[in-house]
DNA sequence: TAATGCATTAAACATTTGATTAAAATATTT
DNA sequence: AAATATTTTAATCAAATGTTTAATGCATTA
């Protein structure tokens, strides 16, 4: 019998998934031949239709655990009932620009797939009506905008502008850099500021003194 | 002699290059197949070679065309050293959601598109550092900066969040119509309402009671 | 050690897809 | 109207690409 998960990530499996993640990320799922996923994970090319049945298949799995990472790992902070409004804008910002920082690719690659194929998603994931105006956060700033006198102000704009403000700068990372002739590094420093700077920017639109 | 432009659009060459960058926008470079071209333009698949010659020359005319919207296209408000900061503001945000209304898939094309291959943009198009920071825009956030004691703020922040709060909704467009249920007016009226919100939120952003 | 089952490889297959060709249709010029 | 040039079409080509197959290697088991 095998010993329990030696290294996990030095499986054939593993490699190949990695490796699939990595170029779908860069260039998405047309562009990205079989051949290429092969070649970065350092496979034969028949052992990703052996481990996966299909570039498709393959696609399909990587793009469920994208999908999961952008949307859903955030949902337990956002419905949190027991932290306040300004809890929940603070650490949002921090929490959400770290994934991004790891998965820079991120939001583009499964925005722009959404976009190439819209009737996938219907189905495919269940993003319905209640996800968001139904949340703790939502509640607490339509709360809050009405407490200030605000209340034609649609909490959506709110919650766009703290989802825009923060992942934004990494759908425009590429044309950013070369705009401002910033390095990895800086990008890297630039965005961390942000962590401060955005729950200042949010809460100072909600005139929010918390 | 042929008769002085009678319809322009209707030329078999405007009605490819129009079905090009439709199909273009919508499922980007690799995903679209020149049949699918020909199909939308409704001519024969080999017209397309013969006016174009390629599928990556055709790529590259609608590209260029697009970012040139996307970038160029409001540099002259950005630059306009006879206006305030205030007024570039206002009407940054009027001008940008006027144009995405009409090209409603241009962000994620172009960005997607940048991302999948960035070597290519570094040459195909100029873009430097000096492009955003030589502005008068940059310039005059930079003063107002100072002037309010927030020169630690980099001014590269107040304009990505202007981009940001503009081009976002865009980008994420397909989900944040399934999670609000919102359907192509109700969202016709939501980025519209943000045409007066985002002067808003960038002037109170830089305590700018202009 | 022989046998068995899983993993890996090289080669080939079938389809898709960008591009070309040669003929036909249409327009323009002489 | 005849000749010429331009545009359009159907058919085909060649390369790229997702997938399969059959053989080989390798570890585990009996």
């Amino acid at each position: 019998m095998k010993n329990e998960e030696p290294e996990k990530d030095y499986t054939t499996e593993k490699k190949i998934k990695e490796a699939a993640r990595k170029i779908f990320h860069q260039k998405g799922y047309a562009a990205t031949k079989t051949r290429d996923i092969a070649e970065e994970a350092g496979i034969n090319l028949a052992l990703l239709n052996y481990y996966f049945r299909s570039k498709r298949n393959l696609f399909d799995l990587v793009m469920a655990e994208s999908f999961g990472q952008f949307f859903f790992s955030i949902r337990s902070i956002l419905n949190d009932e027991s932290t306040t409004l300004g809890q929940k804008i603070d650490v949002f910002a921090k929490v959400y620009i770290n994934l991004l920082n790891d998965n820079p690719n991120l939001p583009i690659f499964v925005l722009s797939e959404i976009q190439a194929n819209p009737e996938w998603f219907q189905k495919a994931l269940g993003l319905n009506k209640k996800m968001i105006s139904s949340s703790a956060l939502f509640r607490q700033i339509q709360e809050h905008l009405k407490k200030v006198g605000k209340e034609h102000i649609n909490a959506f704009h709110v919650v766009l502008n703290m989802l825009a403000m923060t992942i934004f700068p990494f759908v425009g990372r590429p044309v950013l850099v070369k705009l401002t002739g910033m390095d990895d590094a800086a990008f890297h420093d630039f965005v961390n500021e942000r962590k401060t700077f955005i729950p200042m920017w949010i809460k100072n639109m909600l005139q929010l003194t918390d």
